[in-house]
DNA sequence: ATCGTTTCTGGAAACGTTTCTATTTTATGC
DNA sequence: GCATAAAATAGAAACGTTTCCAGAAACGAT
């Protein structure tokens, strides 16, 4: 595909210079404005004569195509919308990143939009994109059984890549993380290790991520044969302020749990933080183990076990998705597998059981 | 200004829908396609009888004007470009984050690209954002001294804001940290407590921010009358990685550091990742003092010393100062506190001082 | 009734492309 | 050298708006 060449440094004589239109390329080249657009959208029937005149012509001018000319005509905006629930939490921001930069590769821009965890703020970031004419999509999404969110989706007529969600009856490709298996091997650990009251802290059940994990942390119990303690689960939200306040609350029932998994990054910070205020020290105090890392975990949350998955993977392989569905291929679903790391707080909180 | 009302499912009957234009309206309402425009854009003479029977007519066929369309006609794309050096340094995410959110209260829409800490990417992300005629821009620069740097800005033809630099000739408005204060305190405390030798790690000289925090390093040496040790100032990227390489090569000199102050999350991230690998513990073997804060910093970084700068605000602030400009203000220079902050890591390092 | 004003409305010309169709030029085979 | 096909080009019609301009309706004041 032809680019216009060596930028020039435009028109040096004019202050406030037009920008220079495709007619003006076609006045300087003497040729019809038609064959212009051809050259440089590398159309086969081109001459070399031709191509080189147009090409000198547009070089010379700095012409560079009116990008809402082009997509008013052609449909296509060379843009692909990247709907996140929260941009400060920097394992999302990996997988922006990451994705960015596989789409940029491939010639598209990426337009990114913040819903802070709000469904109204999503459907208008929906409606947005849909406005924008996006050539496609990748989201993760709030929660997935909104009403109309399917055919919100739909009309938004571009393939749909889902992160870590799963919306009944859309065609669209999903990237899943294998949350069971790190969590199930994560609970399995702490059950060896003698732990019966483990508390687990999570999400909604309305997203897939929360519907995973809490089918590994079920099956643990289930192989372990030890009682799954129903009241320890507690699922709502992925906030901070969620996690510190049911940790708070866990931790001082009567009969208070031994060990603490907590799943996402804002939950484990709030987790973190309500631990702190009872004054109890993960590793000792209690078993704790933190679902996802954050980027530098290895700096800031060295003593921290954790199940782990690959953020840059997540944000690449939801960018290839998608660009294989743009040039025609059929939606897909790809499991990316997490890992149970152990490390020091895996230990603890058995010695202050009787307590 | 008149919105298109409460929004209707669209046709029912059609199965590929066509996208109903401004066409559609005025033919269900039997008037002239300019007069729907008027209606819409809430131009003053229209009669209170034509104005009722567009909408309806609008609402009914659920007409939503098309983007591109508009934009091409009227010159204004109601979105604003934002360039960050590093989407996945959660600094960096929340300034964004707050960002959006008061721009999005405005009716904008943000565009968020990513330069990856370099140059040329950051030139190709102006130029992108060029073609797409926003409305405005906000910017964390890679560098400020770039060739063209000027001319590309100017040539985008809209205000811009500058996030914590100086690009001299050009008028733009800037969010300014108060680097110096900080740092001085910080430098003076360390001092004043016995420090001599204090280390000081931080991005390239050819960013403000550098300068400041540089200047309020050297002015509390003056101050204190105490031999400035330029030995032990390094200066060069804001990334992990120069930041672990220069605390080890800092730390394993003949008469090495007993305090060390790193410049930003990423130089904080490779000096403690440093320190580790020697050995050494921050608050014990020496006293560390780190620059920016990250989010949940309370949680994950609660033994550590910092010079703490309002990233939300200077979100915020941006946001404010960008449309402030666009509304036909004149550009201006916000100056943003910041304050050190002392917790357990600014005590160590003397006694290790003469091993 | 007539004549300015004002207020409103319709028609059409942009905006800068892409793409369809028709036409001209060039190449190919006899 | 001539028909025929193929390749290259020009011209014009979209794409869906906004905005300019002219004209029509409404409205007092004469």
């Amino acid at each position: 595909m032809p680019k216009s060449g060596k930028s020039v440094p435009s028109i040096k004589g004019k202050k406030e210079s037009a920008p220079v239109t495709i007619h003006d390329v076609a006045a300087r080249a003497g040729v019809a404005i038609s064959s212009i657009s051809r050259v440089l959208s590398g159309h086969p029937d081109v001459s070399e004569r031709m191509r080189i005149k147009v090409l000198k012509a547009a070089d010379e001018l700095g012409y560079e195509p009116d990008f809402f000319a082009q997509s008013l005509r052609s449909g296509a905006t060379k843009t692909i919308g990247f709907i996140i629930r929260d941009i400060s939490n920097p394992f999302f921001g990996v997988i922006a990143q990451c994705c960015e930069q596989e789409l940029r590769k491939a010639g598209y821009s990426m337009f990114l939009l913040n819903s802070d965890g709000d469904v109204a703020t999503e459907s208008t970031n929906i409606a947005q994109l849909r406005r924008r004419k996006i050539d496609g999509l990748i989201a993760s999404l709030v929660s997935e059984d909104i009403p109309e969110l399917k055919s919100t989706l739909e009309k938004l007529n571009a393939p749909v890549v889902l992160l870590d969600r799963e919306v009944v009856g859309l065609n669209s490709s999903a990237i899943l993380a294998n949350h069971h298996q790190g969590v199930e091997d994560a609970t399995l650990d702490l059950i060896s290790r003698g732990h019966k009251r483990i508390a687990f802290i999570s999400g909604s059940t309305r997203v897939y991520t929360t519907r995973d994990r809490l089918k590994g942390f079920k099956s643990a119990f289930k192989k372990a044969r030890v009682a799954y303690p129903t009241d320890l689960v507690s699922l709502g939200k992925f906030d901070a302020e969620f996690g510190e306040s049911e940790t708070k609350r866990l931790f001082t029932l009567k009969d208070r749990p031994t060990a603490l998994l907590s799943g996402g990054i804002g939950s484990t910070a709030g987790a973190m933080r309500g631990l702190k205020k009872l004054g109890l020290v993960p590793g000792k105090d209690l078993a704790f183990v933190a679902i996802d890392e954050w980027p530098m975990f290895d700096v800031y949350g060295q003593q921290f076990s954790s199940v782990y998955r690959d953020a840059a993977m997540i944000g690449r392989e939801a960018a290839a998705a998608l660009l294989e569905m743009i040039s025609g291929g059929s939606p897909r679903t790809i499991m990316v597998e997490t890992h149970y790391i152990v490390r020091e707080s895996s230990a603890g909180g058995l010695k202050a059981k009787k307590k």
